[in-house]
DNA sequence: AAGTCGGGGTC
DNA sequence: GACCCAGACTT
């Protein structure tokens, strides 16, 4: 083992974040928690983490749920989809294969959560390669863009002999996440800062992506029928959630003559994600359906807020009333 | 290789 | 506002 290794192993001994899943050897809760912590910030990821478990504490209790009531603990944490990989996992397999090839055909589990799981879990020697490591190695090793495959290759050849590989792959993260940051990294705190070709210029490693956030003009028409709001089982963009019919403004004619009414606005709601800005025009009308409760479904933020702007407008006395606001 | 999917913290 | 986050999946 090169000194730099030994010198990361030290520092994570010393400085890990006490964070919920550490330690943590039971399969299914590494997943658990590997899952949450896709593209989603350590915080908010740990809270879902106690919520979800605590509801679903293990494999079987999840296949046992339902899709629905896996998509309401998970309501708010974005990335519907991954619950749903998570719920079908839970019912395609007794209980999780110990190696990485195994893992990774599962549903859900990509590169890193594979990687991820088959070495804290299960010990297998497979480099985990996530955003963190990657800006650490690109920054070790003063490298601009590397490829995914050759990163991995790079991480791979990195793994120490006689360490235990799960502890490695979360001290490589650990530096990353406190110490190598994307912006203002503490190059003068660094374990490795001896050993860092990259830390002269570490905005360099790695290049930053470009990506920018197209508007898009939707318009969600908000039906209040003799029980409730109509919602429906929502597609694409939201997979699995509930939510008011949500179509560009084009459709708008042929939705009101499908449902026979003739909606007026109620006002307007701003919604951004990843890579889009949302630019909702809220729509209402009473139905002559029968329509439901809709704080009782999975509802992505989005939905929260056009039904906050609607229904003080449109509802009669008590039919849906909101919740606590 | 690029586009898509959420939400929230942070500057 | 913009950027980013313990990514995966589809095309």
């Amino acid at each position: 083992m090169e000194a730099w290794q030994k010198a990361l192993l030290a520092w994570y001994r010393e400085n890990a974040r006490p964070l919920p899943w550490r330690g943590e050897k039971d399969p299914y809760r590494v997943l658990v928690s590997e899952v949450l912590l896709q593209q989603t910030r350590v915080e908010q990821a740990a809270l879902y983490y106690r919520r979800f478990l605590e509801r679903f504490p293990t494999l079987k209790a999840l296949a046992a749920a339902s899709l629905e009531e896996v998509l309401r603990v998970w309501q708010g944490a974005g990335y519907y989809r991954r619950a749903e990989h998570l719920h079908r996992l839970a019912r395609s397999v007794e209980e999780l294969p110990p190696s990485f090839a195994e893992l990774r055909k599962l549903p859900g589990l990509g590169p890193y959560t594979a990687a991820a799981v088959a070495s804290i879990a299960f010990g297998e020697r497979v480099a985990a390669v996530d955003g963190n490591v990657r800006r650490v190695l690109s920054r070790l090793f003063a490298r601009e863009s590397p490829k995914e495959k050759e990163l991995f290759a790079l991480a791979q050849g990195l793994l120490p002999e006689g360490v235990d590989p799960g502890v490695w792959n979360q001290a490589l993260m650990e530096l990353g996440a406190t110490v190598c940051l994307p912006k203002r990294p503490r190059c003068g705190t660094c374990p490795l800062g001896a050993f860092c070709r990259g830390k002269e210029a570490p905005g360099r490693y790695p290049a930053p992506r470009k990506r920018w956030a197209k508007e898009e003009r939707l318009v969600a028409l908000v039906l209040l029928g003799r029980k409730g709001v109509h919602l429906e089982r929502l597609e694409g963009r939201f997979q699995g959630l509930y939510g008011v019919p949500l179509f560009p403004p084009e459709e708008l004619p042929g939705r009101e003559a499908a449902f026979g009414v003739r909606s007026r606005p109620l006002g307007e709601v701003r919604h951004a994600l990843t890579h889009r800005r949302l630019l909702v025009e809220v729509r209402g009308a009473l139905w002559e359906g029968e329509g439901e409760d809709p704080w009782r479904r999975p509802l992505p933020k989005l939905m929260e807020k056009v039904l906050r702007k609607a229904l003080p407008l449109l509802a009669h006395a008590g039919v849906v009333p909101l919740p606590d606001a």
